[in-house]
DNA sequence: CGGCAGTGGTTACAATTGAAACCAATCTTA
DNA sequence: TAAGATTGGTTTCAATTGTAACCACTGCCG
Protein backbone atom coordinates (compact mmCIF):
# COMPACT_ATOMS: atom_id res chain seq x y z
CA UNK A 1 0.00 0.00 0.00
CA UNK A 2 2.91 2.24 -0.76
CA UNK A 3 4.45 3.24 -4.11
CA UNK A 4 2.54 4.57 -6.94
CA UNK A 5 3.09 2.22 -9.64
CA UNK A 6 2.18 5.06 -12.63
CA UNK A 7 4.17 6.67 -15.22
CA UNK A 8 3.85 10.26 -15.34
CA UNK A 9 2.42 9.73 -19.36
CA UNK A 10 -1.13 8.07 -17.17
CA UNK A 11 -1.02 11.05 -15.18
CA UNK A 12 -1.21 13.53 -18.16
CA UNK A 13 -4.20 12.31 -19.80
CA UNK A 14 -6.53 12.37 -16.67
CA UNK A 15 -7.95 16.24 -16.98
CA UNK A 16 -11.62 15.57 -16.51
CA UNK A 17 -13.54 15.12 -13.77
CA UNK A 18 -13.89 11.88 -14.74
CA UNK A 19 -10.55 10.35 -14.64
CA UNK A 20 -9.47 8.20 -11.59
CA UNK A 21 -5.55 7.36 -11.21
CA UNK A 22 -5.70 3.80 -9.32
CA UNK A 23 -3.63 4.64 -6.55
CA UNK A 24 -5.64 8.19 -5.32
CA UNK A 25 -7.21 8.59 -2.40
CA UNK A 26 -10.96 8.30 -2.34
CA UNK A 27 -11.92 10.99 -0.56
CA UNK A 28 -15.42 10.44 -0.31
CA UNK A 29 -15.01 6.56 0.75
CA UNK A 30 -11.78 8.04 3.25
CA UNK A 31 -13.58 6.91 6.47
CA UNK A 32 -11.81 10.10 8.71
CA UNK A 33 -13.76 12.18 6.11
CA UNK A 34 -17.28 10.47 6.05
CA UNK A 35 -17.22 10.75 10.01
CA UNK A 36 -16.34 14.07 9.94
CA UNK A 37 -18.76 15.46 7.35
CA UNK A 38 -21.65 13.12 9.32
CA UNK A 39 -20.55 14.29 12.52
CA UNK A 40 -20.84 17.82 11.60
CA UNK A 41 -24.23 17.04 9.81
CA UNK A 42 -25.60 15.82 12.37
CA UNK A 43 -24.43 18.12 15.29
CA UNK A 44 -25.09 21.31 13.62
CA UNK A 45 -28.95 19.78 12.69
CA UNK A 46 -29.47 19.45 16.65
CA UNK A 47 -27.24 22.20 17.94
CA UNK A 48 -29.70 24.86 16.07
CA UNK A 49 -32.55 22.69 17.60
CA UNK A 50 -30.88 23.05 21.36
CA UNK A 51 -29.73 26.60 20.88
CA UNK A 52 -32.99 28.15 19.13
CA UNK A 53 -35.42 26.66 21.77
CA UNK A 54 -33.25 26.84 25.19
CA UNK A 55 -30.57 28.87 24.69
CA UNK A 56 -28.01 26.20 24.98
CA UNK A 57 -25.00 25.40 23.37
CA UNK A 58 -24.13 21.54 22.84
CA UNK A 59 -20.93 21.80 25.81
CA UNK A 60 -23.94 23.09 27.62
CA UNK A 61 -26.42 20.53 26.43
CA UNK A 62 -24.15 17.66 27.40
CA UNK A 63 -23.17 19.22 30.64
CA UNK A 64 -26.98 19.21 31.62
CA UNK A 65 -27.52 16.03 29.89
CA UNK A 66 -24.71 14.72 32.33
CA UNK A 67 -25.96 16.50 35.54
CA UNK A 68 -29.54 15.24 35.12
CA UNK A 69 -28.36 11.65 35.49
CA UNK A 70 -25.76 12.19 38.06
CA UNK A 71 -26.48 14.90 40.84
CA UNK A 72 -24.19 16.75 43.08
CA UNK A 73 -20.85 16.65 40.60
CA UNK A 74 -17.58 18.81 40.29
CA UNK A 75 -16.32 20.53 37.22
CA UNK A 76 -14.06 18.25 37.33
CA UNK A 77 -16.04 14.88 37.63
CA UNK A 78 -17.50 15.78 34.44
CA UNK A 79 -14.14 16.30 33.07
CA UNK A 80 -14.22 12.79 33.00
CA UNK A 81 -17.73 11.81 32.13
CA UNK A 82 -17.90 13.80 29.15
CA UNK A 83 -14.09 13.92 27.54
CA UNK A 84 -14.71 17.75 27.35
CA UNK A 85 -11.42 19.52 28.69
CA UNK A 86 -11.40 21.74 31.25
CA UNK A 87 -12.05 24.78 29.55
CA UNK A 88 -15.42 23.74 27.96
CA UNK A 89 -16.85 23.01 30.75
CA UNK A 90 -16.03 25.82 32.70
CA UNK A 91 -17.43 28.30 30.26
CA UNK A 92 -20.50 25.50 30.02
CA UNK A 93 -21.34 25.94 33.45
CA UNK A 94 -21.03 29.55 33.54
CA UNK A 95 -23.47 29.69 30.56
CA UNK A 96 -25.72 27.17 32.80
CA UNK A 97 -25.51 29.46 35.89
CA UNK A 98 -26.04 32.47 33.92
CA UNK A 99 -29.37 31.11 32.52
CA UNK A 100 -30.52 29.42 35.98
CA UNK A 101 -30.08 26.16 34.60
CA UNK A 102 -27.71 24.86 37.18
CA UNK A 103 -26.94 25.47 40.95
CA UNK A 104 -23.01 25.71 42.19
CA UNK A 105 -22.43 25.30 45.75
CA UNK A 106 -18.91 25.25 48.03
CA UNK A 107 -17.83 21.92 48.80
CA UNK A 108 -17.15 21.97 52.90
CA UNK A 109 -14.67 19.47 52.74
CA UNK A 110 -12.66 20.86 49.78
CA UNK A 111 -13.22 24.67 49.55
CA UNK A 112 -11.80 24.12 45.72
CA UNK A 113 -14.62 22.27 44.32
CA UNK A 114 -17.90 23.45 43.79
CA UNK A 115 -20.80 21.01 43.53
CA UNK A 116 -22.92 21.40 40.38
CA UNK A 117 -26.89 20.22 39.88
CA UNK A 118 -29.85 21.28 37.54
CA UNK A 119 -31.75 23.62 39.87
CA UNK A 120 -35.43 23.26 39.00
CA UNK A 121 -36.06 24.86 36.01
CA UNK A 122 -32.76 23.03 34.48
CA UNK A 123 -34.75 20.10 35.17
CA UNK A 124 -37.74 21.19 33.38
CA UNK A 125 -35.78 22.11 30.86
CA UNK A 126 -33.98 18.62 30.93
CA UNK A 127 -36.79 16.85 30.96
CA UNK A 128 -38.21 18.22 27.91
CA UNK A 129 -34.65 18.20 25.72
CA UNK A 130 -34.20 14.36 26.18
CA UNK A 131 -37.81 13.46 24.30
CA UNK A 132 -36.16 15.87 21.77
CA UNK A 133 -32.49 14.46 21.42
CA UNK A 134 -34.46 10.62 21.62
CA UNK A 135 -36.42 12.16 18.49
CA UNK A 136 -33.55 12.96 16.65
CA UNK A 137 -31.70 9.84 17.51
CA UNK A 138 -34.71 7.74 16.79
CA UNK A 139 -34.79 9.23 13.35
CA UNK A 140 -31.23 8.47 12.67
CA UNK A 141 -31.87 5.11 13.97
CA UNK A 142 -34.90 4.33 11.77
CA UNK A 143 -33.05 4.15 8.97
CA UNK A 144 -30.63 1.05 9.75
CA UNK A 145 -32.13 -2.07 10.03
CA UNK A 146 -32.12 -4.20 13.50
CA UNK A 147 -29.04 -5.83 12.43
CA UNK A 148 -27.33 -2.45 11.66
CA UNK A 149 -28.23 -0.68 14.67
CA UNK A 150 -26.79 -3.60 16.88
CA UNK A 151 -23.62 -3.92 14.30
CA UNK A 152 -22.91 -0.31 14.82
CA UNK A 153 -22.70 -0.24 18.12
CA UNK A 154 -19.94 -2.71 18.27
CA UNK A 155 -18.49 -0.72 15.54
CA UNK A 156 -18.17 2.21 17.37
CA UNK A 157 -17.04 0.92 19.77
CA UNK A 158 -14.09 -0.55 18.57
CA UNK A 159 -13.15 2.36 16.04
CA UNK A 160 -13.22 4.36 19.63
CA UNK A 161 -10.57 2.24 21.20
CA UNK A 162 -8.29 2.53 18.18
CA UNK A 163 -8.19 6.13 17.66
CA UNK A 164 -8.01 6.77 21.49
CA UNK A 165 -5.03 4.55 21.57
CA UNK A 166 -3.40 6.80 18.78
CA UNK A 167 -3.84 9.44 20.86
CA UNK A 168 -2.18 7.62 23.78
CA UNK A 169 1.10 6.39 21.79
CA UNK A 170 0.70 7.92 18.61
CA UNK A 171 0.44 5.72 15.68
CA UNK A 172 3.44 5.06 13.98
CA UNK A 173 7.18 5.80 14.13
CA UNK A 174 6.68 8.76 16.28
CA UNK B 1 -42.62 23.95 30.77
CA UNK B 2 -43.45 23.43 34.40
CA UNK B 3 -43.82 20.52 35.82
CA UNK B 4 -41.62 17.55 37.13
CA UNK B 5 -43.12 14.97 38.19
CA UNK B 6 -40.72 13.52 40.27
CA UNK B 7 -40.92 14.11 43.94
CA UNK B 8 -38.47 15.72 45.78
CA UNK B 9 -37.66 13.18 47.71
CA UNK B 10 -36.95 10.77 45.04
CA UNK B 11 -34.57 12.59 43.85
CA UNK B 12 -32.24 13.66 47.13
CA UNK B 13 -32.09 9.39 47.06
CA UNK B 14 -29.91 10.22 43.95
CA UNK B 15 -26.47 11.85 44.53
CA UNK B 16 -24.15 8.75 43.71
CA UNK B 17 -22.45 7.80 40.11
CA UNK B 18 -24.53 4.79 40.44
CA UNK B 19 -27.78 6.42 40.30
CA UNK B 20 -29.85 6.62 37.44
CA UNK B 21 -33.26 7.93 36.50
CA UNK B 22 -34.84 5.63 34.18
CA UNK B 23 -35.72 7.97 31.42
CA UNK B 24 -32.05 9.79 31.35
CA UNK B 25 -30.61 10.15 28.56
CA UNK B 26 -27.31 8.12 28.50
CA UNK B 27 -25.07 10.20 26.63
CA UNK B 28 -22.63 7.49 26.37
CA UNK B 29 -25.06 5.89 23.90
CA UNK B 30 -26.25 8.30 22.70
CA UNK B 31 -25.39 8.36 18.59
CA UNK B 32 -24.50 12.06 17.89
CA UNK B 33 -22.08 12.33 21.15
CA UNK B 34 -20.59 9.16 20.31
CA UNK B 35 -19.98 10.28 16.57
CA UNK B 36 -18.73 13.65 17.92
CA UNK B 37 -16.10 11.82 20.16
CA UNK B 38 -14.94 9.08 17.55
CA UNK B 39 -14.83 12.33 14.70
CA UNK B 40 -12.79 14.55 16.86
CA UNK B 41 -10.45 11.78 18.03
CA UNK B 42 -10.01 10.70 14.34
CA UNK B 43 -9.22 14.20 13.02
CA UNK B 44 -7.13 15.16 15.84
CA UNK B 45 -4.95 12.66 15.28
CA UNK B 46 -4.90 12.75 11.75
CA UNK B 47 -4.28 16.39 11.45
CA UNK B 48 -1.66 15.79 13.55
CA UNK B 49 0.48 13.99 11.06
CA UNK B 50 -0.31 15.75 8.50
CA UNK B 51 0.55 19.31 10.23
CA UNK B 52 3.31 18.13 11.46
CA UNK B 53 5.43 16.54 8.51
CA UNK B 54 3.62 18.78 5.35
CA UNK B 55 2.48 21.71 7.04
CA UNK B 56 -1.36 21.33 6.09
CA UNK B 57 -4.63 21.81 7.65
CA UNK B 58 -7.08 19.05 7.40
CA UNK B 59 -9.31 21.46 4.93
CA UNK B 60 -5.61 22.22 3.05
CA UNK B 61 -5.25 18.25 2.75
CA UNK B 62 -8.47 17.85 1.53
CA UNK B 63 -8.58 19.98 -1.23
CA UNK B 64 -5.43 18.18 -2.18
CA UNK B 65 -6.62 15.00 -2.20
CA UNK B 66 -9.37 16.13 -4.51
CA UNK B 67 -7.19 17.90 -6.59
CA UNK B 68 -5.02 15.24 -6.63
CA UNK B 69 -7.37 12.97 -8.30
CA UNK B 70 -9.14 16.02 -10.57
CA UNK B 71 -6.39 18.26 -11.92
CA UNK B 72 -8.06 21.60 -13.26
CA UNK B 73 -10.31 22.35 -10.96
CA UNK B 74 -12.02 25.81 -9.22
CA UNK B 75 -12.41 26.67 -6.42
CA UNK B 76 -16.36 26.03 -7.25
CA UNK B 77 -15.56 22.97 -8.25
CA UNK B 78 -14.03 22.25 -4.74
CA UNK B 79 -17.09 23.34 -2.96
CA UNK B 80 -19.17 20.99 -4.89
CA UNK B 81 -16.80 18.18 -4.20
CA UNK B 82 -15.76 18.63 -0.50
CA UNK B 83 -18.59 19.50 1.29
CA UNK B 84 -16.62 22.46 2.89
CA UNK B 85 -17.97 25.69 2.08
CA UNK B 86 -16.64 28.93 -0.20
CA UNK B 87 -14.45 30.57 2.85
CA UNK B 88 -12.55 27.73 3.80
CA UNK B 89 -11.31 26.46 0.67
CA UNK B 90 -10.47 30.13 0.02
CA UNK B 91 -8.30 29.72 2.75
CA UNK B 92 -7.39 26.51 1.95
CA UNK B 93 -6.24 27.41 -1.51
CA UNK B 94 -4.09 30.32 0.15
CA UNK B 95 -2.31 27.86 2.58
CA UNK B 96 -1.74 25.87 -0.54
CA UNK B 97 -0.21 28.43 -3.02
CA UNK B 98 2.31 29.78 0.08
CA UNK B 99 3.90 26.54 0.12
CA UNK B 100 3.96 26.36 -3.24
CA UNK B 101 1.87 22.43 -3.53
CA UNK B 102 -0.69 24.06 -6.10
CA UNK B 103 -0.68 26.67 -8.74
CA UNK B 104 -3.51 28.68 -9.94
CA UNK B 105 -4.03 30.23 -13.74
CA UNK B 106 -6.29 32.09 -14.91
CA UNK B 107 -9.36 30.51 -16.89
CA UNK B 108 -9.65 32.70 -20.11
CA UNK B 109 -13.08 31.64 -21.02
CA UNK B 110 -14.63 33.08 -17.84
CA UNK B 111 -11.87 35.57 -16.05
CA UNK B 112 -13.76 35.18 -12.53
CA UNK B 113 -12.69 31.96 -12.53
CA UNK B 114 -9.10 30.44 -11.22
CA UNK B 115 -8.17 26.85 -12.49
CA UNK B 116 -6.35 25.18 -9.65
CA UNK B 117 -3.56 21.98 -10.10
CA UNK B 118 -1.22 20.35 -7.87
CA UNK B 119 2.25 21.49 -8.56
CA UNK B 120 5.41 19.38 -9.19
CA UNK B 121 6.06 20.17 -5.29
CA UNK B 122 2.55 18.92 -4.48
CA UNK B 123 2.31 16.02 -6.37
CA UNK B 124 4.84 14.49 -4.57
CA UNK B 125 3.62 15.64 -1.21
CA UNK B 126 0.54 14.38 -2.08
CA UNK B 127 1.64 10.81 -2.79
CA UNK B 128 3.68 10.97 0.51
CA UNK B 129 0.52 11.08 1.93
CA UNK B 130 -1.59 8.96 -0.02
CA UNK B 131 0.01 6.18 2.01
CA UNK B 132 -0.12 7.80 5.51
CA UNK B 133 -3.51 7.94 5.16
CA UNK B 134 -4.54 4.97 4.23
CA UNK B 135 -2.51 3.51 6.98
CA UNK B 136 -4.44 5.44 8.94
CA UNK B 137 -7.42 4.30 7.67
CA UNK B 138 -6.29 0.50 7.76
CA UNK B 139 -4.96 0.92 11.64
CA UNK B 140 -8.98 2.05 11.67
CA UNK B 141 -10.05 -0.33 9.98
CA UNK B 142 -8.02 -3.23 11.02
CA UNK B 143 -10.10 -3.06 14.19
CA UNK B 144 -12.80 -4.30 12.64
CA UNK B 145 -14.20 -7.67 11.20
CA UNK B 146 -14.41 -8.09 7.30
CA UNK B 147 -18.69 -8.29 7.88
CA UNK B 148 -18.67 -5.08 9.98
CA UNK B 149 -16.35 -3.17 7.18
CA UNK B 150 -19.08 -4.26 5.22
CA UNK B 151 -21.56 -3.13 6.96
CA UNK B 152 -20.08 0.12 8.17
CA UNK B 153 -19.93 1.37 4.26
CA UNK B 154 -23.78 1.14 3.83
CA UNK B 155 -24.93 2.48 7.64
CA UNK B 156 -22.84 5.72 7.17
CA UNK B 157 -24.52 6.14 3.34
CA UNK B 158 -28.23 5.47 4.75
CA UNK B 159 -27.48 7.92 8.30
CA UNK B 160 -25.82 10.45 6.08
CA UNK B 161 -28.74 10.64 3.67
CA UNK B 162 -30.90 11.34 6.63
CA UNK B 163 -28.72 14.08 8.18
CA UNK B 164 -28.78 14.94 4.85
CA UNK B 165 -32.51 15.83 5.01
CA UNK B 166 -32.61 17.24 8.03
CA UNK B 167 -30.27 20.78 6.67
CA UNK B 168 -33.01 20.76 3.99
CA UNK B 169 -36.03 20.72 5.43
CA UNK B 170 -35.58 20.36 9.29
CA UNK B 171 -36.56 17.60 11.35
CA UNK B 172 -39.94 18.25 13.19
CA UNK B 173 -42.00 20.83 13.25
CA UNK B 174 -39.84 24.43 12.54
C1' DC C 1 4.42 24.47 61.56
C1' DG C 2 6.48 26.10 56.56
C1' DG C 3 7.27 25.34 52.10
C1' DC C 4 6.11 23.25 47.80
C1' DA C 5 4.03 19.97 44.59
C1' DG C 6 -0.48 18.87 42.84
C1' DT C 7 -5.63 19.87 41.95
C1' DG C 8 -9.93 22.50 40.90
C1' DG C 9 -11.28 26.01 38.33
C1' DT C 10 -11.05 30.59 35.76
C1' DT C 11 -8.94 34.07 32.87
C1' DA C 12 -6.38 35.87 29.03
C1' DC C 13 -4.89 35.47 24.55
C1' DA C 14 -4.14 33.36 20.07
C1' DA C 15 -5.84 30.50 16.37
C1' DT C 16 -9.92 28.69 13.84
C1' DT C 17 -14.33 29.01 12.10
C1' DG C 18 -18.70 31.04 10.28
C1' DA C 19 -21.68 34.74 8.39
C1' DA C 20 -22.14 38.46 5.90
C1' DA C 21 -20.49 42.09 3.15
C1' DC C 22 -17.94 42.89 -0.62
C1' DC C 23 -15.52 43.32 -5.47
C1' DA C 24 -15.07 41.92 -10.07
C1' DA C 25 -16.58 39.44 -14.07
C1' DT C 26 -20.37 37.38 -16.56
C1' DC C 27 -25.02 36.49 -17.92
C1' DT C 28 -29.73 37.95 -18.86
C1' DT C 29 -33.09 40.58 -20.76
C1' DA C 30 -35.20 44.50 -22.40
C1' DT D 1 -25.96 47.54 -25.22
C1' DA D 2 -27.01 49.17 -20.49
C1' DA D 3 -29.08 47.65 -15.90
C1' DG D 4 -29.82 44.36 -12.81
C1' DA D 5 -29.15 39.76 -11.33
C1' DT D 6 -25.86 35.94 -10.67
C1' DT D 7 -21.53 33.72 -9.99
C1' DG D 8 -16.51 33.18 -8.46
C1' DG D 9 -13.80 34.33 -4.99
C1' DT D 10 -11.85 37.26 -1.07
C1' DT D 11 -12.09 40.12 2.98
C1' DT D 12 -13.87 41.54 7.32
C1' DC D 13 -15.70 40.95 11.71
C1' DA D 14 -17.77 38.33 15.40
C1' DA D 15 -18.26 34.00 17.76
C1' DT D 16 -16.13 29.62 19.13
C1' DT D 17 -12.38 26.95 20.51
C1' DG D 18 -7.67 25.65 22.21
C1' DT D 19 -3.48 26.63 24.93
C1' DA D 20 -1.16 28.37 28.47
C1' DA D 21 -0.81 31.00 32.39
C1' DC D 22 -2.79 31.80 36.47
C1' DC D 23 -5.08 31.96 41.45
C1' DA D 24 -6.75 29.64 45.42
C1' DC D 25 -6.76 25.81 48.04
C1' DT D 26 -5.22 21.19 49.68
C1' DG D 27 -2.02 17.56 50.97
C1' DC D 28 2.46 16.04 51.74
C1' DC D 29 7.00 15.95 53.65
C1' DG D 30 10.73 17.75 56.18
Amino acid sequence: MTTNNMTKGDRDLENTLDAVRPDDLRLEKFLPYRLSVLSNRVSNAIAQAYGERFDLTIPAWRVMAILGRFPNLSAADLVEQTAMDKVAISRAVSILLRNDYITRSEDLSDRRRQVLNLSELGRDVYERIVPLAQQYENDLMGSLSDDERRQLDSIIEKLMSRAQDWANRGLLDR
